[in-house]
DNA sequence: CGTTGACTTTGTCCTTAGGGCAACGTGTAC
DNA sequence: GTACACGTTGCCCTAAGGACAAAGTCAACG
């Protein structure tokens, strides 16, 4: 039996995260005195130690290590070699991230040494006050979060497209997005997936037109928020003032788009003159 | 001027996360009305928003992003330049780290479709016991962190070695580390570098002799703690026990070893006898 | 046998970057 | 006037432990 600082000392781990991880149920000590409550761990709990460490080295979080643990009751094979072949395919996503993360930060980096500001972009980006018709939208609201735009776009167009397909209705556009909540919040956001159409069915409400201040953006979508920014800083300097939901207009399919380059989007703020 | 929740939507940053950020100083409304203590956004802090924005996404701490604002007073693109190109060198090590993780995954779920069990290779580690004779060492004794060692082997060794080349010394042996600390602690432990050599001069020690439980590590330092498990694991089952601290011999300088896989390490464990 | 110093225990607070919820106050539109 | 959307503060929570303190215990040494 190894006390707990001789057991930290071979397995290189602090005895707080011993203690830690006895708290957890992650590694119980193999006995514990009742008198004192001084830890003793048995020999033949380096090997787990050693197991855990391994596992952690691969990023696996101490509630999964737990769940393979105390599945590895039984050592099936595959079912680990599953969890590997998980948690490679994460890390190889957060690979992938950083390298597009690195590739961006260069960007900004030569532009700085070449003397170009970093924000300059948003200098470049154009805004125009344009009147729009009113059209008439076959839509559907959900709660969208942030980072499943991506997905949504296809389920949620898709089903509207599927319906307008069935129903033999005439398109009169490219698919929108309306934004109707009034804060952001990264766990879903009150977000309206619209197309145009003629007909009026089940499903479909006026769009009512306007005036409104309008950018374009091409590219990537990660540059939306400063487009917005943008829009309103115009808006404010012109003396509008936002008077409904503001919406995108997707000119060409994101699905379609070979690179995101050839990605276009209107965005559009509803604007009215600001009174005073 | 808007309001917290119009902000929140324009730069797509939740309210929470706006009211966290003027509370630790990154960002402070522009205004708060001092009766009902509502807080009220410039157009011009957008663009700050998205600034804080690109560097969190470029994986900014807050604390660093408000350095980094804090002396943006004066523009000089320069300190941005160099932050920008430090945290690309952190991003790049990170990215490197990942990428031998995955390589050592992979090694890993290969054998585990082989049919070979993860951690068998603890069973080829091998053991002996053998007689060590007394030797007299230079040495120093240092706190060392864990991830301190690869750099502090230079530092260390190379003044030991300074000193018996200017001393004119004689070496006897490759370079060593003996570990006194009784438990591991991430911030430190108690670590001895020491150089056998054949004078007595001030900084000299015996390293008592005796009997020794030995294991060879060829290979990367990483499995150091699968050698000490397998290590005290026969200890206990051959029926001795620990009676100093263990120690380390470098064979092969790690500095000079093309590719970890040459490098040669002997892990000794002095023990004695178990009685009853 | 007593003491000292090393070792162990529990406990509490701290870290990042906010999320969630509750209780309560306020603005605005109908 | 009232409903409801919007705003405020305050408290507790996250993952994986680290830092520190007060107190109990063990082993070795004289």
């Amino acid at each position: 039996m190894l006390s707990i600082g001789e057991f930290s000392k071979i397995c290189e781990v602090s005895t707080k995260t011993l203690r830690y991880y006895a708290e957890i149920g992650l590694i119980l000590p193999d006995e514990i005195n009742p008198e004192n409550g001084y830890r003793y761990y048995s020999i033949s709990q380096l090997k787990k130690m050693l197991f855990i460490n391994r596992l952690k080295s691969y990023h696996f979080s101490l509630e999964e290590i737990k769940a393979i643990l105390e599945r590895e009751e039984d050592p099936s094979e595959e079912l680990l070699c599953a969890d590997l072949c998980r948690k490679r395919r994460e890390m190889l996503e957060k690979l992938n991230a950083i390298e597009h993360t690195l590739k961006l930060m260069s960007l900004d980096i030569s532009n700085l040494e070449k003397g170009v500001p970093l924000m300059s972009y948003l200098d470049s980006i154009e805004v125009e006050l344009v009147e729009t018709p009113s059209i008439r939208i076959l839509s559907m609201r959900q709660m969208i979060r942030g980072d499943d735009y991506a997905l949504g776009y296809g389920t949620y167009f898709g089903s509207l497209y599927e319906q307008i397909a069935t129903e033999k209705l005439t398109l009169l556009g490219t698919p929108m997005t309306i934004y109707h909540s009034s804060e952001y919040k990264p766990d879903g956001n009150d977000t309206e997936f619209a197309i145009p159409i003629e007909e009026t069915v089940e499903g479909t409400r006026d769009l009512s037109g306007g005036l409104c201040a309008k950018s374009v953006l091409k590219g990537s979508y990660s540059e939306l928020t400063s487009v917005y920014a943008t829009l309103m800083e115009w808006v404010e300097r012109e003396g509008y003032e936002l008077e409904n939901s503001p919406y995108e207009v997707y000119i060409t399919d994101p699905k379609r788009a070979t690179g995101s380059e050839d990605c276009v989007t209107e965005v559009y703020f509803p604007v009215k003159r600001r009174r005073g």
